[in-house]
RNA sequence: GCCGGAGUGGCGGAAUUGGCAGACGCGCGGGAUUCAAAAUCCCGUCCUGGCAACAGGGUGUGGGUUCGAGUCCCACCUCCGGCACCA
């Protein structure tokens, strides 16, 4: 093994200049920074796990990274940070085995996570890291719950405002006053039927349920009320489908989104109950069917039904209330394929037509939507035909379809039809098509009173606490008479007491109720009270820390204002496309309520944003430690070094696309490496080598370098990493066949191969004779009249096939084209003597010749 | 079931967006160097037939538009991802 002097070292290379790098502060950002533009490149935050990197990380990271330092060269001020998102289930779980507290745990995890991505020179300017579980940071987490908890929703100017400037009615006792306000703030109490979880002894927002079981480790969740924080996010459902139009994020992304507020506009409408003094009021997007409504469903949490339900029918309603309260999501959607449910005994009138219809229950009504009513169509809604095919209850066909094959089925109550048509058994309204029938029956509604034009979304309020230690504690007392009060903002950061336990109860409290004193707060004017034990969900600190990396050590703002609005927005930001909905939304809604309070400048933080796609093993299967196919980052770096690693991730393919992790390909761009080092270092001396000479290009290699120059800066740009690569390979190649090697092509060069592969291009920069960083050099610019080819080789097709080949000067004319290719012997043996009709010229491509 | 995305050599992937399909890399075959190997370098490599020149076929399947289709349109098949009783 007796390595020669001038071998590629890349050990030696990436400890020299990741050394440098760190005591140089090569990537420190200046803030306000007049002269140069800014640029501020994000990557999502990573949860810093026992695990530590795999390499689904690095594609990101190194994706922004040579943006980062693409857009240095270019000349824009960089801001490119990274931190932790530290807070979470993992250390508790671990503390609750092990009895090591989450904070030790966490911090083992981030030194070797920064060991790991330090390894791979990322250029992060590392003085503005910070964890989300530092006091310093959580600190102003807790001081923008505050904000939500003392703002209100003000519905006309669709903006939060300062619960100071809530109108409040005249007349109201003290009492009143107070719920009036609570009832208004964005951040509340409610006792809600929540998703909990018993194996993991907390309570789970909507979305981290997947199918009924829990998201992280597969437990089953069941459904129980309990008394929560809530975030009142659905009173941005405007602003946060609005918002969306003006973004650089992908279309699916913004597809997710908006299918997950959901929006829907239709008709509150209300059916009398029949001896009753009450209504009931359901939401429909088909007003036009309600000559079609059979017979109507309640959720089975719904209030009325205890008022509603006759004698007859109170026992089985009962029992039936029971068993869904009892059911699992799970239970009540995906394996439920029989629908079920139960009838009151009472019955609503048609507001349309007067017909008595009956009233059931059902728990394939959900409380949570709309009214948690609904009419039934069984008709045109595949749900209710479902349910009255079942229970053997009527169905009214009231829209034809077009398609005469299917109105004869439906209205032979055959088939249910949920599209457009035309209306039919609906009285006064047969005949009308189904839009101008919604706007009608909707305007008719609305004149005797019995309905409105309404809007429903899917969203609802963000379940905000968690019943768990590691987390953000909420900087609010629970007084002794049930009202709660937020600490002020010098009580900041109100901080996690030393606990000996960190087992759940299993009650739904958090391990935080056992912690004795801390728990115990004498308030201002002499009374008790009791600290809120359960903490902030993991979310809560990646919601904002895109704008504490803006200024990290701000001891009295959240970030300075003209910092502020110097760097935001985020001009590019990368991440895993597992956060389409959930960060992406929770972040940008926290952005909106800063936005309007003033503490931010602009309405959305993330300008642009891209996902990068997940990475298979070996073999096109997900990696996982089952089958063994999990790629170590570490183990690349240590066998190919990390600009291999870097090169390789980006060669694979498409940024956003999956794709296979394929050993053999490090080996490929790692010879590539090499055998640029070769080009450019003497072997034996570890000297510049010979070959390389002040001397001037030929025509060919300088064009090629113009075209490699600018295909490489524009495929940066467009992140097609995969092919710049691959055109830097090719003038590599073609270096490699030169006798001496134009100093000044191959300094640009290196030039250009410095964001991809950064720790080879400092080091041969060195070795060109320069004593300072490249991080800085400008970008090399082409010359288009380099970059063109002079003469250029075009197919000549007759009748589509390919004859001939011919070669003109790139500036010949469409006539001179036309001579040479109609004279080419090949062409007229393939014409067969029949003369061209028409004669097609693609300049720099091809001719074709159709006879 | 619904909504996205994708189907191109043995493999990962290119193709200026309607203009020479297969760039670049991997793998494979052959050769050079070497005592030998590693490393490196050179040549070849979509398929079929042929010694070759060359001919024919070819981008999931079937149809269509066009002088010309991997790219556009229609129908279908397969795989991946997301959502899933939201009235």
């Amino acid at each position: 093994m007796s390595e020669k002097k001038g071998a590629y070292r890349f050990l030696d290379i990436e400890k020299k200049w990741q050394d440098y790098w760190q005591a140089d502060k090569t990537f420190k950002a200046v803030d306000c920074d007049n002269i140069r533009e800014k640029y501020y490149v994000l990557d999502m935050f990573p949860y810093p796990s026992g695990e530590g990197l795999h390499v689904g990380h690095p594609e990101g990271y190194t994706a922004s990274d040579i943006v980062a330092r693409y857009k240095r060269m270019k000349g824009f001020n960089v801001l490119h940070p990274m931190g932790w998102d530290a807070f979470g289930l993992p250390a508790e779980q671990y503390a609750v085995q092990t009895g090591t507290h989450p904070a030790e745990t966490t911090q083992k995890n981030i030194d070797n996570m920064r060991r790991q991505i330090k390894s791979l020179g990322f250029s992060y300017d590392w003085d503005r890291e910070f964890a989300t579980t530092d006091p310093d940071y959580f600190r102003w987490t807790q001081w923008i719950f505050l904000k939500f908890f003392n703002s209100y929703f003000d519905q006309a100017e669709q903006k939060a405002k300062p619960i100071e400037q809530l109108p409040i009615p005249e007349g109201l006792t003290e009492q009143q006053r107070r719920d009036y306000i609570d009832s208004r703030r964005l951040a509340y109490e409610a006792e809600a039927p929540v998703n909990w979880c018993p194996a993991l002894g907390t309570v789970l927002a909507n979305e981290e349920v997947v199918g009924g079981v829990s998201e992280r480790g597969g437990h089953p969740v069941i459904r129980k009320p309990m008394r929560q924080w809530m975030l009142r996010i659905t009173k941005y459902c405007e602003r946060l489908l609005a918002g969306l139009d003006g973004l650089d994020w992908p279309e699916s992304i913004k597809k997710l989104q908006r299918d997950w507020i959901g929006k829907s506009v239709g008709a509150d409408v209300d059916f009398k109950v029949e001896g009753h003094d009450a209504t009931i009021r359901v939401f429909t997007t088909r007003p036009d069917t309600l000559f079609g409504a059979t017979y109507m469903v309640m959720a089975p949490e719904h209030p009325l039904t205890d008022i509603i339900t006759t004698d007859e029918y109170k026992k089985a309603v009962k029992k039936y209330r029971k068993i869904a309260a009892g059911k699992s999501d799970l239970d009540r959607t995906d394996l439920a394929k029989e629908k079920t449910g139960q009838p009151t005994g009472a019955y609503a009138i048609n507001p349309v037509n007067g017909e008595k219809i009956p009233i059931w229950i059902s728990d394939y009504v959900l409380i949570g939507y709309g009214t948690g009513a609904i009419m039934a169509v069984p008709a045109h809604d595949e749900r209710d035909f479902e349910f009255a095919v079942k229970f053997d209850l009527p169905i009214i066909p009231v829209v034809q379809p077009d398609d005469p094959r299917q109105a004869e089925k439906v209205k032979a109550g055959e088939l249910c039809f949920i599209g457009e048509g035309t209306a039919i058994n609906s009285g006064e309204f047969n005949g009308l098509r189904t839009p101008d029938f919604k706007r009608q029956i909707t305007h008719w509604l609305r004149e005797r009173g019995r309905g409105t034009k309404a809007v429903n979304y899917k969203l609802r309020d963000w379940l905000f606490s968690r019943q768990r230690y590691w987390g953000e504690p909420f900087p609010v007392v629970h007084t002794q008479d049930g009202g709660i009060v937020a600490l002020t903002e010098d009580e900041l950061p109100l901080e996690l007491p030393e606990i000996d336990n960190y087992k759940p109860s299993g009650t739904g409290q958090s391990p935080l109720a056992n912690s004795g004193e801390w728990l115990e707060v004498e308030l201002p004017d002499g009374t008790k009270g009791r600290r809120e034990t359960n903490t902030m969900p993991q979310w809560a600190g990646s919601c904002w820390y895109y704008l504490r990396y803006i200024d990290p050590e701000n001891s009295s703002r959240l970030c300075d204002g003209q910092k502020e609005s110097y760097w935001m927005p985020v001009d590019l930001y990368i991440g895993g496309a597992e956060h389409a909905v959930l960060h992406l939304l929770y972040a940008r809604f926290w952005h909106m309520l800063l936005y309007d309070l003033g503490y931010v400048g602009t309405p959305e933080p993330f300008e642009k944003l891209v996902n990068q796609g997940m990475i298979l093993g070996e073999g096109n299967q997900k990696m996982s430690k089952s089958r063994g196919n999990v790629i170590n980052p570490d183990k690349v770096v240590a066998d190919y070094g990390a600009d291999s690693m870097r090169l390789y991730e980006m060669f694979m393919g498409p940024l956003e696309a999956t794709k296979p992790w394929n050993m053999r390909g490090v080996e490929g761009v790692h010879r590539f490496l090499g055998k640029a080092w070769r080009m450019i270092i003497d072997a034996d001396t570890g000297e510049l080598a010979d070959s390389v000479k002040d001397a001037q290009a030929d025509e060919v290699t300088l064009r090629l370098l113009h075209q490699t120059i600018k295909k490489v800066g524009t495929d940066i740009e467009q992140l097609a990493f995969n092919t710049a690569i691959s055109q830097m390979m090719v003038f590599i190649n073609h270096l490699s066949k030169l006798a001496v090697r134009p100093k000044s092509a191959v300094e640009k060069f290196v030039l250009v191969l410095a964001p991809f592969a950064p720790h080879i291009a400092e080091e041969l920069w060195a070795g060109l004779g320069h004593s300072k960083t490249l991080a800085y050099e400008p970008w090399p610019q082409y010359d288009p009249e380099l970059a063109k080819e002079k003469e250029v080789e075009l197919a000549v097709q007759v009748m589509g096939k390919i004859r001939d080949r011919i070669v003109v000067s790139a500036d010949a004319t469409e006539d001179q084209i036309k001579q040479k290719a109609l004279s080419s012997e090949k062409v007229i043996a393939a014409m067969a003597g029949k003369e061209p009709k028409r004669v097609i010229v693609i300049k720099s491509r091809l001719v074709n010749i159709v006879i």
